[in-house]
DNA sequence: CATGAATGAGGCTTCATTCAT
DNA sequence: GATGAATGAAGCCTCATTCAT
């Protein structure tokens, strides 16, 4: 028998390309450090994708997997109030991706990404599935909140876009800014929101 | 950044860059197509910029540089009530991006663009500084509406964090989905915002 | 201006390209070493020709050209008597390919190219072209000699094509070979045949 | 040449490798599809072989055993006269050579391989010996017919090698052309050449 | 000044060969 | 012995930049 398939080899070669296209941009990565990253041979990122191209696609499909369960994490935030289950949305999420924030880098650059290249279309659509599906749990929990009078009437798909948006965006500051404190930003913002949204008493 | 005889000239390519990087991206953009667009040859390029990187620089300053204008323009908000002001900058800002959602992408590579590459640190803190100047100018508004009495207190910096970053993502989700409507939600948001804020009577 | 495009550029890579690709074999040939040879950097061959493929094309075509001038001289070859013109042609033949034997490698280069690679299908009818070309040429001086009454009946095509045969063989035997006298034994075979067509007086 | 165990599994490779270096060409030729055609891992093949060159060079032996029977067969024609011999000779080969044109591409290769490398320099001197051998058979045979009064005086050696480039040529012309007829074409040439070595009656 | 032909550093990718199993 | 996963040298080609005109 040849030497066994290691099959932890395809992650660990996502996992360095994640780490080098998310340090270097897709056009700025180099194969071959990709294959120093994983401790691999340039050849043997061949054995497992066709092209650099195919890469970056798989690097992508495996962030979208795994914030899939940070996603999941985030839409399982529980609370006796839909004003709870809010609150707790926003600091699972941003919990959740805290401790990934290098990962924005290559967030950014499949945003970017988009741009160009006709096969990369794929990129704009899969994440705006993501991004559609993530914005209708949250309008669903200020729908609930309506429903049980415990907010005031708006529009739920606006305003959840709207926070979401926040969100994103406190992130991508936080990333830009190492000192910035995106969960104290958020909370602020959160709490106001959910008092403006709350009925008087 | 070589500042040669013809202003027109230099403004052209400019354009023409403005046009192509934010069709393309920044590695995706060839020097020659830029040319083309600017209707110049290649080689006049570089009498006026010293590098593909100087030009991008250039088109970012340039975007800064009108952006400012835009930026005056929301800033210049009027309105009786800091609630009043506060509604007109968010809706000064939609609108004056509105038009220019195709520089969208070009801004994201801009972000995208400091993530790498030592001599674009440039950007990161060119960046940084507008959006801290922008941050204050909107923090402001919600201090004077403090100390009028007419808002709850809050941190107002990181408020005014939390809702220029809803800004900025409503547009970027605008420029991803030309369905979207942002200045709907963002609407939405800041009347649910400044209701939160508002002092009880 | 820019520098003025040099259209003795193109041919002197060709020419490069003729020696090397004769030299080494398509396969065998850098594209490097062409550029060597043609006193011209790497990247300026990428300026006139699409790719290495393009490149070997534009050989091929140019070997084309040429030979096509040596066959026209080979056709014209004179004399009284069809015996005489065949006589010629031969001498022609082989005179006008000898000083050019380095080309055979690439005559060869050129037939195994139509092994493989469908693009090269091209080669293969280009040559039988030719070749068919040539044949009915050889043909028609036997025929002529037929009917003035000059040579036995034979069948004509089928003669020229075991004569090119024959000059093909001997002058690919004397690029195989140095010390090999192609023009002495194609004389002493005509001088045979010729006998042999010849009609007893 | 390595040798190892299995007699059975060296052909096989070599078997492979005919089929596939005669389809492809050398450089075309990728070992994979040897070990693929052979039925064999890829590691294998360098089991019984140094190298591709070195496979290359065993196919070319094992070509070269195996024409040594159809030279063998041609040389082994017999006939009353000098003239039948040469005759059947020249059908001998044809014949033997008909059924396995399409090793024609591969021996193309072998010549054109000649061209470079060092270490195929083998190739040429094997092919020349066997090439030498042949036409001295061939000659011995015109020097019979002269000595026994049948043929004219003639340089026995320069015919034989115009001879059989014209065998060869014929051959190689049918390769090229599957509607060709080489056996024809070459019977045609050899009644004119017997006829012009005849001697008078 | 303006131009674009020329250049070559550097990238992606292929594939013969090795070697752990 | 047999295998095929792993490897990296080496090739083709792109494209920012230079420079002769």
């Amino acid at each position: 028998m040849a030497r066994k398939a290691d099959p932890g080899k395809r992650d660990a070669i996502v996992r360095g390309a994640t780490r080098i296209f998310a340090q270097r941009g897709y056009a700025g990565t180099r194969i071959m450090e990709v294959a120093r990253a994983a401790k691999v041979g340039k050849g043997t990122i061949y054995e497992y994708f066709r092209s650099k191209e195919d890469l970056f696609f798989a690097t992508f499909e495996q962030i979208m997997i795994e914030s899939e369960a940070q996603v999941a994490a985030t839409l399982a935030a529980t609370g006796a109030t839909a004003s709870e289950r809010l609150s707790s949305m926003a600091d699972a999420l941003m919990r959740s991706w805290l401790p990934k924030l290098d990962l924005y880098g290559l967030v950014l650059e499949f945003w970017s990404a988009t741009t160009a290249s006709p096969g990369r279309q794929l990129f704009k659509s899969a994440f705006q599935n993501a991004y559609t599906e993530f914005r209708q749990a949250v309008a669903t929990v200020i729908h609930n909140g309506m429903e049980n009078g415990e907010f005031e009437p708006v529009d739920a798909e606006q305003l959840a876009s709207a926070l979401i948006g926040s969100w994103d965006a406190l992130l991508l500051q936080a990333w830009l800014d190492p000192d910035f404190k995106p969960l104290d930003a958020c909370r602020t913002h959160m709490q106001v929101v959910l008092q403006g949204l709350a009925k008087p008493a």
